[in-house]
DNA sequence: CAATAAAAGGATAAAAAGATCGTTTTATCT
DNA sequence: AGATAAAACGATCTTTTTATCCTTTTATTG
């Protein structure tokens, strides 16, 4: 509905790493929220590059959070995933949208767009992974 | 952002039929607004099925509305193309989501999910139609 | 220094979405 | 009745998304 499953992915993959607080394998993510791994790891040097995760290599690698999980927002990780023109999108005309005016949506999807970016925004990672860990208790 | 390319092709056209307020022919339909003819002709029956378009066959056939275009909202076309699981889907959990509670973003995601089906709901062809009529002129 | 084990990167495969083509059915108009 | 032209249907093709595998690079450990 909002982003693709591939973004999904890394917000749980997120989540979980921010739970675990410290560093982890990206197998060890993979397999404890049940993503496929080989494609998880895929999504890592993405986020890495752009300054949300850090990676090391070698025989105790992992990953973990280059910035604090609550400086990390939905739209954060929807930006590197889904790509900037995410924000930019309209539901009504083909590429390219001529925008408000010109475009017969744009004065009641703006504000609808709006409250969405907002809403992808206002909501961290941390903030995620701490209403899970109070849930599983 | 919100839904396919193939639903947003839909919705083109039956504003596109709309505007015109009569039948069309599908490839007229496809033509006018630059959707890929034999794709959008494709997506015709199951709108016929679904009891928002009526059409015809043979020689002088084509497309027209069965009932009302500000009787059609995009959350029905919505339905049609993007199936019914659309207005139940989670954004955070692989399926099947727990729902509020258990699944961790429910209790901010839900009431957003809501807004964005009433926008759809309330936002109907007539009502698209119109905005372009009066743009256009 | 060799063995191990992690991320990174490239190549490939499978599934889904998007797009096209050819044939059939149906209706209209000579 | 035959020619025409539209939607419907089925098969195929292309592109994108999702998923897997293999090799390389990098760091740690014995």
């Amino acid at each position: 509905m909002l982003y693709s499953l591939t973004t999904k992915y890394s917000v749980i993959a997120l989540v979980e790493l921010a739970r675990q607080d410290g560093q982890m394998r990206v197998k060890e993510i993979a397999e404890a929220r049940h993503i496929p791994p080989y494609f998880l790891a895929k999504l890592v040097p993405p986020l890495v590059r752009a300054g949300i995760l850090a990676s090391m290599r070698g025989k105790t690698g992992g990953i973990s959070f280059a910035r604090d999980p609550s400086e990390v927002s939905l739209a954060d990780v929807v930006r590197v995933i889904e790509g900037d023109g995410y924000f930019e999108e309209c539901i009504f005309e083909l590429n390219p949208c001529p925008g408000r005016p010109g475009c017969p949506l744009h004065d009641v999807w703006d504000p609808l767009r709006d409250e969405i970016i907002r809403f992808l925004k206002e909501t961290t990672i941390q903030s995620i992974a701490d209403k899970l860990t109070v849930k599983e208790e």
